[in-house]
DNA sequence: GCAAAATAGTAGGACATCCGACTATCGGTT
DNA sequence: AACCGATAGTCGGATGTCCTACTATTTTGC
């Protein structure tokens, strides 16, 4: 059974409004649900979840492999005391290392050891090769998905870059 | 800046592959904190969460009001321990009840209470009121993420009724 | 210069989710 | 009828996320 195909029936048996929103919402968590499941499916022999190697990841693409942890907060749109956890899980696997800011005593960087970044390097051929948990679903339409999402995104006030159909 | 944007980028820049999939991947993420976080918010004042509104709405759903555990766990396909988590919580706030199954004393039927069926209807029309999270994005764009999202649900093996471009 | 406001990071607590393990019960097979 | 695999639910532990509160430090404004 279409379980969200059953929640539309039931929504629209009740006389319930926004039907497309409330199909869009249930939707689009289970997809999360099972693209995040495949994800941290892979990652999981590595001792690494998504969000771990989202860390990793960012800091691997910083000039210096090396940022604050208030500026990854930010990057990763997650709250400080998130960040604070998830790097005090990667320090513990010594894939990270907390150091002094130099010119801001508050500051903290958080800087890569070589085995982060070699770990970073391994997990996303990991998911290259699983196609970042999206099946077998094809290029275009993922790049159809991407510009429908860039319409749900920036209507939370992120900044969308140039997206086909905004523009046209 | 687009961090989506700003994470292609990076990939095309290090020259990685799969990037429409990584770029749907991480959307896909973000989109959902985005739905999930206004979702939350929206109920928070009912002192409700998603998660214990979707066990509410679905018992409220069901023909007697009541449901065994693992049906439920079925239906919000979630793990097993998680409903007992949820239905515990709900319990603590007298919006359902643990009820022996009168045919199977391995189970356990969850049944609404008077409290519980009023806040879900409650909880359903601030949902509505703001779209489920969707922001401003029009009912046809919806659609059309809709048929996106069912795409890739089906990729994992979920059954995917009727999709428009399915059928196509 | 100095006090107030803003910022960086952490601690503690609440939830949601999963996994493995465990108990109780059902059911099919022999 | 007895046994053994399957099923229902819970417990304890790990992770991730948020919120509030708190300390330390920096910056701003008068």
């Amino acid at each position: 059974m279409d379980l969200v195909a059953e929640a539309r029936r039931n929504w629209v048996d009740a006389g319930l409004g926004e039907v497309d929103a409330m199909v869009a919402a249930t939707s689009l968590a289970r997809s999360h649900q099972i693209v995040l499941g495949r994800i941290n499916k892979t990652l999981a022999p590595l001792s690494l979840t998504f969000s771990r190697y989202e860390a990793l990841a960012l800091l691997s693409f910083s000039r210096k492999g090396s940022m604050a942890m208030a500026r990854m907060g930010e990057r990763l749109q997650v709250h400080p005391t998130s960040v604070t956890s998830t790097i005090d899980r990667l320090e513990r696997d010594e894939l990270v290392e907390r150091v002094p800011h130099p010119d801001d005593r508050r500051a903290t960087l958080v800087t890569l050891t070589k085995a982060g970044r070699a770990l970073a390097s391994e997990a996303t051929k990991a998911l290259e090769d699983i196609r970042w948990g999206m099946g077998d679903v094809p290029d275009d339409r993922l790049q159809e998905l991407n510009d429908d999402l860039a319409t749900v995104r920036s209507s939370a006030g992120d900044t969308v870059e140039g997206s086909k159909k905004a523009t046209t």
